[in-house]
DNA sequence: CAGTATCCCAATGGATACTG
DNA sequence: CAGTATCCATTGGGATACTG
């Protein structure tokens, strides 16, 4: 009880916790970027190559899609597999892991989608309301 | 069945689905943003005045705390309230949106904290392949 | 096919100073 | 106390062109 006095702030520092190297940030930040569930979602519907998911996702360039896939891959939630044909050809496809990501995010997903009508209103309000001063 | 020749982007316009527009989008952009879901965390503890907050949250500005919380505001999720003393007091609570979003957050966080050392040697090996080349 | 390499712009967010 | 207002650095991400 030595750190009753200690800010929230403190009491993080001081079990060594920094928000630029938080491991939940560095998983949120994958559902913030505007990519990365896309891409998730759509290798559900099994392994897919690189050219393929590009045609799957509404207007994404090569060099978003190579990076998004990269950082997936880097967390372990995405492998990547080559095969040493010509033309090459890469398939992607979800780890256990980012397999096991899906349950939560689809709760989020979910969430969100009932949500959205109220979110709608709530909205329209709040402007309608700003829009008065 | 006569989008059966259809692209997803295809099929998701033909539907209305717009990314720029997409309310699950909106959603994930809060869970995205870098003090939104400490903020909610903080305000589960029941309602928080504005600079209780700033204290309670490791060196978020003023300015952001103000953004983040009118942005939470406008989407339902936090309620404002104005107490006419002087010096003046405003409070912030969670609404009933913004209560019930705990619930997939939290199974989203919860899966984040469970697998951060996978996530973690993920990283470690990847890098480490990187770097030998 | 599956990427890289560049360039560039818009948005995010930090620092600081000021205010009713 | 609870904010605004400004300015500025960094980052995210789009467009385009090129490559093994």
């Amino acid at each position: 009880m030595q750190d009753l006095k200690l800010s929230k702030r403190d009491e993080w520092e001081a079990m060594g916790f920094d928000l630029n190297n938080c491991p939940v940030r560095s998983v949120l930040d994958h559902v913030g970027a505007k990519w990365t569930v896309l891409i998730l979602f759509e290798l559900q519907n099994g392994a897919q190559r690189f050219n393929a998911l590009g045609r799957a996702l509404p207007d994404i360039s090569k060099r978003m899609l190579t990076q998004t896939l990269r950082d997936l891959e880097r967390d372990g939630m995405v492998k990547r597999q080559v095969f040493d044909t010509k033309p090459p050809s890469v398939a992607y496809s979800l780890t256990d892991m980012g397999q096991s990501l899906m349950t939560p995010l689809l709760g989020l997903v979910g969430w969100a989608e009932a949500q959205m009508p109220a979110v709608q209103t709530a909205r329209k309000a709040y402007d309608e309301q700003a829009a008065r001063l």
